[in-house]
DNA sequence: TTTTGTCTTCTGTCATAACAGTATCAAAAT
DNA sequence: ATTTTGATACTGTTATGACAGAAGACAAAA
């Protein structure tokens, strides 16, 4: 456990910040903070054994990854997605893995493109045995990380470090927000991603694209309406102001040196 | 000026690491800070009257933007990219904001078209104007500062915030880096920017993100061959190790609920 | 001349504690 | 019964100061 640096016990001084980080991430990634759920900085600083300082810091970053948000003298709690929050996710998930398709089939190499093939397979057998199992909540689980492994190997071996990263960002997101309606969504085909993995690995860049853009698509409608249900039944009392383009827009953006 | 808690003179209560964020992005922006320039927070903090805790908040914010790198007990500098980074900036520009141009193309209102025709031909004009006067250092600001606008509000007019927040933070990136080699790149041509703005306002979403692919891509090699020697002549003494892809990958979402 | 060790001074990190908003709820007033 | 007021118990914020690690200076030893 941390110390104190006023006695003298203070064993992990690498990377506090990071422990808080990952610990508070997976406790959301699991489902032990509920969306909506608040929490409390001094309460989460006291459970990990290190003062607030760390934590708020842990808790900055996920506040730019959008899985948390918090108001200056109230609170911090799981951000409850929008409408517009999920179609935003979209369609910034379309725009990155259809870019990282493209690179994936001009540079994959014949070994990683049959190791795909591999995983599609996998994964799309998963999918029909959580079909025929719908209560097996470590199917539920299964299911999920092979999909978010498959993605994500995609997207490595488009060579783009920077972009992976922005994806493995997004994806977190994105399927943090799914993860409350596996079951609500109608079922994929039986061959979803073998499909998928079958067209990015022709050589063909711009099919590579479309077909991953149609993948993202795919019953992307019946999703935010399954979305919108759950986001209504967590209240929203105080939801932070997040309309308009709060940004700059590039008027800071002056270059006059 | 802000005060301290001890005494009673406490007045900028208010997002005090926002202010430290405008204050260094801004001094990054306009070159006060040169490339590779190590900072200290310490001076930073006694320069803008706080303590280092929210000079330390913003600084965060910019190493996770990509402005700024930081080694744990050594020291923080602006970073300096290496060939990757940049590839990885175009390549992330490119998705990004071809997904905008597909946006714009289908959404975009007749008044929001015609204005960017206007800005574009503008910033068409602008550009003769530069290479009319090279050695006019105004010139350049105000040719940048367009550009960033027309992209912006291209962006801006896709309608999806999330995504023009993205781009925003990738083209401050992009734009910071690229500042330094303007009058070594070749010359762009005279209607640049009215023929994109002509093409993603088609109603053919696949035009115009090939239209938008093309611009962003327009001497991209040039470009980074003349970045590389910029980046060769700063030292690259202690730069940080950012080799590999240290993210997770997928493997931490795990969803054991 | 080169190497090695130590000392100084810089860096970022972090626990503590005082601070200032905000919400909640009960008591008082209308 | 409804509204207003007040106290209290939270929340995040941030200045201070102590701390550990890394780098540079410089003298002593090889």
């Amino acid at each position: 456990m941390p110390g104190n640096p006023r006695n003298g016990t203070r064993p992990t001084l690498h990377g506090m910040p990071d422990q808080a980080y990952r610990a508070i991430r997976e406790q959301i990634l699991t489902g032990r903070f509920a969306l909506g759920s608040a929490i409390s900085r001094r309460r989460l600083a006291a459970e990990l054994g290190m003062s607030m300082i760390p934590v708020s810091e842990a808790i900055q970053r996920l506040v730019q990854e959008g899985l948390i948000e918090s108001k200056p003298q109230v609170g911090t709690r799981i951000r409850i997605p929008t409408e517009p929050d999920i179609r935003d996710r979209f369609i910034i998930r379309e725009a990155l893995e259809s870019q990282a398709a493209r690179l994936f089939s001009e540079r994959a190499g014949m070994a990683e493109r049959r190791e795909l093939r591999e995983m599609a397979a996998e994964l799309d057998g998963l999918y029909q045995v959580r079909y025929a199992n719908p209560d097996n909540a470590s199917l539920v689980f299964k299911v999920n990380t092979a999909h978010v492994q498959l993605h994500m190997r995609i997207s490595e071996y488009s060579g783009s470090l920077a972009l992976c990263q922005l994806i493995e960002s997004n994806d977190v997101l994105f399927y943090n927000w799914m993860f409350d309606l596996v079951g609500e969504q109608p079922p994929v085909p039986s061959h979803f991603h073998s499909d998928l993995v079958a067209a990015i690995s022709s050589t063909d860049p711009l099919g590579a694209d479309a077909a991953m853009r149609t993948h993202v698509r795919y019953n992307m409608e019946a999703t935010i309406q399954s979305m919108r249900k759950i986001g209504a039944q967590a209240e929203s009392s105080w939801r932070l102001g997040r309309g308009k383009l709060a940004s700059t827009n590039g008027q800071v953006l002056i270059h006059s040196r």
